[in-house]
DNA sequence: AAGCTGAGGTTAATCGTTTAACCGAACCTG
DNA sequence: CAGGTTCGGTTAAACGATTAACCTCAGCTT
């Protein structure tokens, strides 16, 4: 392979004045400039990383360290941050935590070691000091003192609410998810406030972000007591389907579902699940853009940015005001 | 961060002793050694990766090319490697291609101006020469030349057969997939030796990997005149399932399906679909393990391993033996 | 006792860049 | 025209490891 030395000989400069060309750091004549070109063209030069890396004490490489890639959440938005990562010149090294936090932290010392450029960093928990010697932006889960990109999942419960109004249901139920996390925390607030004064809450339980219902959740299905189940996940939506048909209710005649996520099966589900799309592949541009600002200006204030969600209506909510005997039409999807 | 000479200097030698002892290149004094141990211990110290690359001429990272992370079948894939290749002392330098051929060598040779030590690939077309500064390792699509793990998709096939005849089917349609693309293929024909003599193939059309089914496949459908139906991917499977449903038939009372792949949502569906599964976790880790080798012994023999699938059996396909008009109990899934 | 051997260290070159320091020529400028 | 500036370029010193070549000295052999 080349080196900046093959390309100086050939140009018939010094290795300074190539590398100084290349990078554009101090002008050139244009004689030079162009000769400098031809032979790094001719040559095929491309520099080598690690000896750049070595030098200047960083490398063009961005971290990305998320719980657990399995999880339908993430691999739009890897794909996102890869190719975004990529458009501005950076390799990225993925990292998988395994929801342990501990692999988290030490998967970040490990990119420490690698002298990354910057870092983007789905906690697998809220809370956590952060002191590393590169930038970081969080997605989703904002930490005091880093960048974050979120997505504005009140904004997304607001959303449920007034479909719900629009669509003419007035008691709902609420399968919210775990109080402690951030986001499912806005998202109910979010439905709650939009829903105050219109809709009735016939009843709320808390369950975890699973497709495996608690029992006590279960119970409760079985007499839903309302014309549609809000749930705080597309998984919960997933188990609450399951649960709805094991009761004998069918959906959405008997009752709506609706979702939060937009996971990639929720057409795929019978009926097809009406959900709250993310955009991840706007979240994961916005991260790397931000960690890029961030890298060229270390000392700027904190940046954060919310991303809205959008409604994607299928056919698991039923329109109240239509016919109400009814069946909806089938194949409506989109 | 502590530098090698920083070791040395604490531990009282030089610094090729302490590069020595680290890496156990060449024995040492146990006094000596046990000093420089002590002194790296201390200041925690950890080898700048770069250094070491500029020097050797290669780095402790792999990279990882595959065609599209949204794609159901990769996420457990790229989990396996990454946790394989990091518990092997590589980094992992993520890249996707985008469904992209051009896009697929670009990434690879980026790859190569990072020095990686190596490669697993899964490439987006089969037949792509190979010649590059690095191993590489091909996941379930063999490129001569170089080393590759596949699962077997003509013991899966032939899985399929064997179910659908301990479940009494006798007449099948067959919706294969691209004929173009050797696992489909694989899958078609290890399906139809085992098959013969005993299964009659009342039909056959061949679609792409999608959920889209071409109309003719769905006018198909609409008049199955078979018992189950085999389809060669969990994405067709699915798209059978809507058509069915669409046509008015009941799954598996009035006709079964069977899918290929055993993708995240292939329980949610419904009814939960029965389906083969790919062992991703021994591909990624047993792709990793062969690379690592490879590394090592970059003369060795050319290596390939094929890793076997196993049926996951749940609702979608029924039991021809059971009381014939009974609907199959409920809930009864795995 | 002279000479060889080998074990255990050290010295210094090297990998391919970046960049501070320097240098000469041309270009004002008063 | 003597004396700054600028401009365009070069020289050489890093960055932090690895490693070939060399050195030293204790232990053996004859």
């Amino acid at each position: 392979m080349a080196r900046l030395k093959d390309v100086a000989q050939l140009a018939g400069v010094s290795t300074a004045t190539v590398s100084n060309v290349l990078r554009g750091a101090k002008p050139a004549t244009p004689a030079v400039e162009r000769r400098v070109l031809a032979a790094a063209a001719e040559l095929g030069y491309v520099p080598n990383p690690h000896a750049q890396s070595l030098r200047t004490g960083h490398s063009r490489a961005l971290g990305l360290v998320v719980p657990d890639l399995t999880n339908p959440y993430f691999p739009a938005l890897v794909q996102a941050i890869e190719t975004t990562a990529r458009a501005l010149g950076y390799a990225l090294i993925v990292m998988d935590a395994g929801n342990d936090g501990a692999r988290d932290h030490e998967s970040l010392a490990l990119l420490a070691t690698y002298r990354v450029a910057g870092v983007v960093w789905v906690p697998v928990d809220d809370r956590t000091t952060v002191d590393w010697p590169f930038p970081i932006v969080t997605v989703d889960r904002p930490l005091d003192g880093c960048d974050a990109v979120v997505a504005d999942h009140a904004q997304g419960g607001a959303l449920v609410a007034a479909h719900a109004i629009a669509r003419g249901h007035r008691r709902v139920g609420l399968l919210s998810g775990p109080r402690a996390l951030a986001s499912a925390a806005a998202r109910r607030e979010g439905f709650l406030r939009a829903a105050a004064g219109t809709l009735e809450i016939a009843w709320e339980r808390e369950v975890p972000f699973s497709s495996d219902l608690p029992p006590a959740a279960v119970e409760r299905l079985a007499e839903p007591d309302c014309s549609l189940l809000v749930c705080a996940n597309d998984a919960i939506a997933v188990g609450a389907l399951r649960a709805l048909r094991d009761a004998g209710a069918r959906v959405p005649e008997d009752v709506s579902v609706i979702g939060f996520d937009d996971v990639p099966w929720a057409e795929f589900v019978e009926p097809a699940l009406t959900t709250v799309r993310q955009p991840l592949a706007e979240l994961g541009a916005g991260a790397v853009a931000m960690l890029h600002a961030r890298i060229a200006g270390p000392g700027d204030a904190r940046r954060f940015e919310t991303h809205p969600v959008t409604l994607v209506a299928r056919r698991s909510v039923a329109d109240l005001h239509a016919a109400a005997s009814a069946t909806p039409p089938a194949g409506g999807q989109t």
